[in-house]
DNA sequence: ATTCGTGCAAACCCTTTGCAAAGAG
DNA sequence: CTCTTTGCAAAGGGTTTGCACGAAT
């Protein structure tokens, strides 16, 4: 089994097969959002790329990652309501969102089951379906009494 | 039974039993929001109270907004990644979003049922789950096959 | 007098846009 | 040469903040 870490020549070949354009900023940005599972923002995405060096812009970064989830590449989430964050495609999971942190965990697949999802609304057509479980920091279930 | 609607008064009160000093701006906003179930934007909200007459400042509504929702008066909804959405508290329901028209659609309550919500991550406690199912305008599913 | 709420405008942050220059075929 | 992509800076839209005024206790 091939596991060995993709090339940049992969990466560019993984673009061309979802019909983008492949150019150097484009595959430097694919490797960071693909080449592993995790929940980036753009800004995340800009300093990973950047590291350093100067390499990419956040505008191209910010109108790639768009463009990337357009094409299918990548998924955004929306769970913060201050900034989109982007993950790899992968199977059907969802998210914790801890509100404290603004932090993003993956929720095993296929432990959620979600059913009797209904029919949308006459003239439209269901793109997916996300469920964002938000959790806050600390054990103490929301009404601790103070201990005196 | 008393389906009167509620006056000044009434929406005074309720504040009050959630720990909410009473005014004038934050009843008027109360009122609007909580009057019926609906989804309003902060802006929306403040073209509502504001109809014609110039009653409350946008800074009072966005900061009243977000108090009431931490008093547990409204709910957010974190659908659009462009602006946050206010509704009621009611019975836990989730919705439709329309990513062509940026609209939110209630799913009548009851309707889906989630198995199987994994318990979060240690040291942190679930306040809450929000299911979103995003649909696009047009009957038609995503690849369609031109007709010829 | 002290505390709390309001209004206004400016600040802020994330994101998008306009346009000229650089790159690909 | 023509089409696409990039970069920069500026604009944009939603939201928050700082501070002085006003209301309530």
């Amino acid at each position: 089994m091939n596991k060995r870490p993709l090339t940049m020549t992969d990466f560019a070949n993984l673009l061309r097969d979802k019909g983008v354009n492949s150019t150097l900023q484009r595959v430097e940005i694919a490797q960071v959002i693909l080449s592993k599972p995790q929940h980036l923002s753009a800004e995340q995405v800009l300093e990973k790329v950047n590291k350093g060096r100067n390499i990419v812009s956040k505008a191209t970064v910010y109108n790639t990652l768009r463009l990337f989830a357009q094409k299918g590449l990548i998924k955004e989430i929306i769970a913060d309501p201050a900034k989109v964050f982007y993950e790899p495609m992968t199977t059907d999971h969802h998210h914790f969102y801890n509100v404290d942190t603004g932090e993003l965990v993956d929720i095993d697949p296929g432990q959620i089951k979600i059913d009797g999802v209904p029919e949308p609304p006459d003239g439209s057509t269901p793109i997916g379906v996300d469920v964002v479980i938000r959790i806050r920091d600390g054990n103490i279930p929301k009404n601790s009494a103070p201990s005196a």
